[in-house]
RNA sequence: GCCCGGGUGGCGGAAUUGGCAUACGCGCAACACUUAAAAUGUUGUGCCCAAAAGGCUUGCGGGUUCGAGUCCCGCCCCGGGCACCA
């Protein structure tokens, strides 16, 4: 047989497969469907990622064992097409950011073209084509028109060099996400998202999910739910209230001065000298703290958490609701203006950070809360749960009982309620910059903001010379006056497009339901296909985007499921993320470090089954990994060895398997399908090793064993094994073919060499055939000269016999101490299980 | 600080979920082929001991069990996420 010449059965398999339209779903097959998912690419400059390689691969294998074990199986793909870096390249070298990006699409489907990735080509979609974003803006019309989509003019997040907006969830550590540039806070009009509408559901929904345990927590942290109590102190001299949110409001009795955030809006009152009944004695000091405060970044503000300044409002006082008491007030920006009021009551033995601050600007500390355990005094501040003390009617309460009194108490004289509060924020919709989806809203003075109507969309972005960021919160759509310019939809007026385009994350945030039925031009997908197909049944991608894209995804989906679009409130059932490929250095992948694998240089020298095998055994698929060019060689060797292999053995094969040989097939198709099934994908490969490895030593190998093997290995190196196939003398492709059926009775039936234990230490093997009852075991372990050795006179006090696995015997001598010192508890002299143990359950 | 995930040979890792720890691969060593090297093949390879016999070994310490990498309690270390969220 001749060498395998990687580069010419990778092209011709390719070709056909392409030709042969073999991925389009299978309507005629009998078995369910399966939308299995990768998240598809951001087509960038720098084209295909290993990284890439390594989830694309896992869902390919997936996706084409699933075929071959009969179900109807969609696998598409796509571009995720709009963006900033794109839009920067174009900038630099003066190209319209349309242009590249189909420029990089077509480098992007080539490279994956030549992984061999069973995708429905005839399915790929473009979330910057006017046909695909249109339906981008009518989910953003529905959101508006629910409600959920509106104007704001607030302090956001602002990078200065990406020049616009940014969400919550893209500053990480204080820095963009995209350029590590640090954020600052600027006003300007945004569109918003109401996505704390969907708070809890968005909580809920975690819950039923078949996910990474890591992922919903992170949702679940990011969404911050937390259950307290809203508090209204009163403003001594007026009408007017101060609300607070706390979790402990046990500790009520313990606050000895309120704080309020630089933003709350009483200090700008108090400051302007706009209340009536207060008149500030410090205006001036207060107003030049909340100055100094404004210029500071979150990061800075954080940054040193151990200092924590303020200034007391002076003239201004509150009485505490439950005993009246009159506490001052201060203005700190260690109180957040954008969490819960805006406003905390301060109790500082039972707070870290209202302790510290108590000690630096010496302010009154009242313990309230004994720890239950009483060590003489609680070193303070304790923030644990304990007794009531120091709080008149409610002392000798339990922290946890006087929380719910209180809420009581305050919920009848109208001074306070139950509350929840979220961490989560609204997310900031708009973008400063070109490359993205228009916003489809027109103002009007007269009407305000009106939507543009379903039949005028999509709204195109228009083809402008201009599309550098401007850094004024404007974006540079404002610079095509005639595009902006645009007839009121309900007026006769001239309004004004919206010059605001959506976000990186608006076009991924459905595009799984636009693969349905890409081509539709009346809805964005049909309700019947979608009811066929949804949900997701594998979602495949990054943790990276644990709060960004899946949560957003999860956020339209619940929206439109709202609208009654679709059917389910979850879009993706089960999702499994990769692990980091690193560099073969363990750091980053990065152009800067020059340690950047290259898959098109991979798959010219080893080909792209090798590629594929070697990411699919290079570790447990969630776990981060370097790059082995090693462990890659010993793949491609491997792939070597099955080419000459079964090669020779055509010639050579036997009417029917050894019995060793039958035992081998059916446990690696055990192996091979429960890895792939399980997302544990380098066992499946070693199984495939070790049955080739067996395939080397053995005669007595049949036919259908040997096209067994190449059936297995078809998913993970698809082109060697369909080139083998054909050598097999199957003319047609194995896509279809089905998946060797695994015959559980011939690994039940097949002898076990079992271990014979002398009080739990392995002292010899059997023979065990199956059903062989224990005394026949028994005396054959006992003709091991081994374990009659360590048996030698002493007393058999049990033996411990599980078929098919091991032969224990318990025996009373010096052999092991601990029996002879060891009580023997009461439940074992009556015979039961241990109540402790698992066992003892069932 | 809080919340997840994880510690198994020189390295990546496996272990039917409580039943022969170290499968598979890499690396290393010896041998074969070769003038030589590469490639390929064969054999060996957890640690201690010259070897056999034997003993020890899944981050550390305890416990449960006939039997623990796996279960329970307490610590240590590494990775990730969040972080003045009241």
């Amino acid at each position: 047989m001749n060498e395998y010449d990687s580069q010419s059965v990778e092209a011709k398999w390719q070709k056909r497969w392409e030709e042969e339209r073999l991925f389009a779903p299978r309507e005629e097959t009998t078995g369910r469907k399966m939308y299995v998912l990768d998240m598809f690419p951001y087509p960038s400059g720098d084209g295909l990622h290993v990284g890439h390689v390594k989830i694309y691969t896992a869902a390919d294998v997936v996706s084409r064992y699933l075929r071959m074990k009969g179900m109807n199986v969609l696998h598409p793909t796509g571009w995720d097409a709009f963006g900033l870096p794109t839009e920067n390249t174009a900038i630099k070298k003066k190209v319209h950011p349309a242009d590249l990006t189909k420029q990089n699409i077509e480098r992007f489907k080539k490279q994956m073209q030549a992984v061999g990735y069973s995708y429905d080509w005839d399915r790929e979609i473009n979330t910057s084509d006017p046909d695909y974003y249109r339906w981008t803006q009518w989910i953003f019309i529905k959101l508006f028109n629910m409600g959920l989509a509106y104007e704001a003019t607030i302090p956001i997040n602002w990078c200065p060099s990406c020049k616009t907006g940014l969400a919550n969830e893209e500053v990480e550590d204080g820095n963009c996400e995209r350029c590590g540039t640090v954020v600052v806070k600027k006003p300007i009009r945004q569109w918003m998202l109401k996505i704390t509408k969907y708070a809890d559901r968005l909580l809920q929904g975690l819950d039923g999910l078949d996910w990474p345990k890591a992922v919903p927590e992170m949702q679940r942290n990011w969404i911050g739910r937390s259950e307290g109590a809203e508090v209204d102190f009163k403003v001594e001299g007026t009408r007017e209230a101060i609300k607070v949110f706390t979790t402990r409001l046990d500790t009520i009795y313990g606050t000895t001065y309120l704080v309020l955030a630089p933003e709350h809006e009483l200090v700008l009152k108090l400051v302007n000298g706009q209340m009536d009944g207060v008149v500030l004695g410090n205006k001036d000091e207060v107003q030049a703290y909340v100055m100094q405060v404004k210029d500071r970044s979150d990061r800075d503000r954080v940054a040193d958490s151990e200092i924590k300044s303020g200034v007391e409002m002076k003239g201004l006082m509150v009485s505490n609701p439950v005993n009246r008491q009159l506490i001052p007030v201060w203005v700190a920006d260690y109180v957040l203006g954008s969490y819960g009021t805006g406003a905390v009551m301060a109790v500082p033995a039972h707070d870290e950070r209202d302790f510290m601050f108590a000690k630096q600007h010496q302010l009154p500390i009242l313990q309230v809360i004994q720890p239950k355990i009483a060590k003489g005094n609680a070193q303070l501040p304790y923030t644990g749960e304990g007794v009531l003390i120091n709080a008149d009617e409610q002392s000798g309460l339990k922290s946890e009982v006087a929380r719910e009194t209180l809420v009581k108490v305050l919920q009848l004289k109208g001074e306070g309620r139950k509350k929840v509060n979220y961490f989560l924020r609204d997310w900031v919709f708009s973008r400063q910059r070109y490359w993205g989806e228009p916003i489809p809203i027109i103002h009007c003075e007269e009407c305000g903001a009106v939507p543009v109507p379903e039949e005028d969309l999509p709204v195109r972005l228009p083809d402008i010379k201009e599309y550098e960021p401007t850094g004024t919160g404007e974006s540079p759509l404002a610079s095509a006056a005639d595009w902006i310019e645009v007839k009121c939809p309900n007026c006769p007026r001239i309004g004004k497009r919206e010059t605001n385009t959506m976000p990186q994350w608006a076009g991924s945030s459905w595009y799984w339901l636009r693969y349905l039925d890409p081509t539709n031009r009346e809805e964005l997908a049909s309700r019947e296909i979608m009811d066929k197909w949804l949900p997701v049944d594998l979602y495949v991608g990054g943790a990276e985007h644990a709060v960004l894209h899946l949560l957003y995804a999860r956020f339209w989906n619940m929206a439109l499921f709202d609208q009654g679009v679709v059917a389910h409130e979850e879009p993706f059932t089960r999702f499994r993320a990769v692990g980091l490929l690193l560099g073969e250095d363990g750091q980053k992948m990065s152009k800067s470090r020059g340690n950047v694998i290259n898959p098109d240089t991979v798959i010219s020298r080893v080909g792209a089954d090798a590629l594929r095998v070697y990411v699919m055994f290079m570790g447990p698929f969630s776990n981060a990994m370097p790059w082995s060019e090693t462990s890659l060689i010993g793949v491609s060797r491997f792939l070597r060895r099955v080419w000459k292999r079964v090669g020779s053995l055509i010639d050579k094969l036997s009417e029917q398997d050894s019995a060793d040989m039958s035992y081998v097939l059916h446990d690696t198709i055990k192996r091979v399908s429960e890895g792939i099934e399980q997302f544990k994908f380098n066992t499946a490969v070693a199984a495939l090793m070790e049955m080739l490895n067996k395939l080397e030593e053995g005669e007595g190998v049949s036919r259908s064993t040997l096209e067994a093997f190449v059936l297995m290995l078809a998913p993970l190196a698809p082109h060697m094994a369909e080139e083998l196939w054909e050598q097999l003398g199957h003319p047609e492709s194995l896509i279809y073919r089905a998946w060797p059926k695994l015959n559980q009775s011939i690994l039940a039936a097949a002898v076990k060499r079992i271990a014979v234990q002398v009080n739990g230490k392995v002292r010899g093997e059997i023979d065990m055939v199956p059903g062989m009852a224990q005394s026949k075991a028994e005396e054959l372990a006992r003709l091991e000269k081994n374990v009659a050795k360590y048996l030698g006179a002493s007393i058999v006090k049990k033996v411990v016999y599980v078929e098919g696995r091991m032969l224990n015997f318990v025996v009373e001598n010096g052999e092991n101490p601990k029996d002879e010192t060891k009580e023997v508890p009461a439940y074992r002299q009556a015979g039961e299980t241990n109540p402790k143990s698992e066992i003892s359950k069932f």
